[in-house]
DNA sequence: ACAAAAGTGTTTATTGTACACCCATGC
DNA sequence: GCATGGGTGTACAATAAACACTTTTGT
């Protein structure tokens, strides 16, 4: 029934060693990135559109092979460097898929990351050989995405939902210098429903992690806005004495 | 640098397909099983002896490789199956770790799972071929695991943690028939810190998913206690109507 | 002068937390 | 009759949610 259900690496004892998995069964492995970016008050996915039968043409998530010499982390780390040339990117892996025929051709594992990136500063510098452009994330379903990638898109966001909560990480999303209202849409944006302006400044501003600027942004409105930044390096010290970040 | 950094699959546009990745390298893939059981009080984790050098008679997770007709849901399924000999059991996926020289002696990329099993029945009917214990979790650190198990572990034991609280999944680790003290020692356990026993029992009860039973338990005082049962039935009528499990 | 977004506090409802005594029973 | 764990309610504190008007300034 299965072939090598018995070849548990635990099964049986034996004293040779080393290379003694030689002969067991090995596959291709590639990373799929699902790179976030906050634009104009909502959350966009970058795709690219797929350059092989039978999918050639159809828009799809980033990805890369894993190599000999190259971890997980790093080679998802890559993808995303090669297409958008940015270096120091957020990046968290969300789920491995391991299904037999997820690709229909052939056995590929795949593990899913998610990276946080400022869309600003790379709008323009796109590598262009991938044609890869922004998605709104609200119109994601009617794409028709290669394989299995609507189901990494979906746990890429679940799991960006529950860690935005708990962790200071939206702020990748933002540039160094951001206002409270872009703040609070990109945190609408991600879960989805609308939060309460006082309420919410309120709460983000109690954790005193935010540094209030003399600067104010004039492009959004005629009054103009405060620019806060996030202060990485007291966040850092309240962890230490057991803060809990929380929204 | 990279040998195979530009291999990406969406590198270079073609068109001739299939098997246009025969050329890229392949890995071992394995399976490691956090499993774990809630055993007088305390969650344990069973673990067996290492069979191969350098490590062997170390204490280890269970593994097995993944193989050309298995998912790596089912590698992990069947992995504890083969130990316990049980059926349906719950299990989920934590991480995938993917360093290059995480194992010594050879590449191989491991996702772990943790599956929750019910420690009585299978108490005396472990394979013995493999050695395999039981371990109270406040007592794993002494172990001295092998490879990155412990990292392993300690990512099982957090995703559980946080699982624990918005998912019904802790009735995995009991009997059908539980009394409240049982259940809240089984939270204290996961959780690591004591709970108030009228509080913890008033927001258990008022979730109206536990069905209180006739039979009481005698064994751990004279008074004897009421068994309860999870009505999971009745959780997926409220799951339908946007209730939301919260311990 | 008006349109458009920024800024600002208070009240109420909900939820969490702390806490101590009597009960039933087997020995 | 006493030791052991089971069962039960209330008061207070903390947090979340609802809510509307004034300010600034560019056009």
């Amino acid at each position: 029934m299965y072939g090598y259900a018995d070849k548990t690496f635990a099964r049986q004892p034996q004293d040779t060693v080393p290379e003694y998995h030689g002969e067991e069964p090995s596959f291709h492995h590639t990373v799929d990135c699902v790179i976030l970016g906050f634009h104009r008050t909502e959350l966009h996915v970058l795709l690219h559109r797929f350059p092989y039968k039978p999918y050639k043409g159809h828009w799809a998530l980033l990805g890369g092979f894993v190599t000999p010499e190259m971890s997980l982390d790093e080679t998802a780390l890559q993808t995303v460097q090669r297409l958008t040339g940015l270096d120091n990117i957020y990046m968290e892996q969300v789920y491995t898929f391991g299904e037999v025929r997820r690709v229909p051709t052939e056995r590929v594992i795949t593990t899913c990351y998610y990276a946080l990136i400022r869309v600003e500063p790379t709008l323009e510098q796109l590598s262009p050989q991938y044609q890869a452009t922004w998605h709104p994330l609200s119109q994601i379903l009617n794409l028709d995405l290669v394989y299995d990638h609507p189901t990494m898109l979906r746990k890429a966001i679940d799991q960006l939902r529950l860690r935005i909560r708990l962790q200071p990480i939206g702020f990748e999303l933002l540039p160094e210098k951001f206002t409270m209202t872009e703040l609070r849409q990109l945190y609408e944006s991600i879960l989805d429903r609308p939060l309460d302006k006082r309420n919410f400044n309120k709460k983000v501003l109690a954790m005193n992690l935010l540094q209030k600027l003399e600067e104010k942004q004039k492009d959004t409105s005629k009054r103009g806005a405060f620019y806060y930044e996030f202060d990485a390096d007291r966040y850092r010290e309240y962890l230490e004495k057991g803060f809990l970040f929380e929204l």
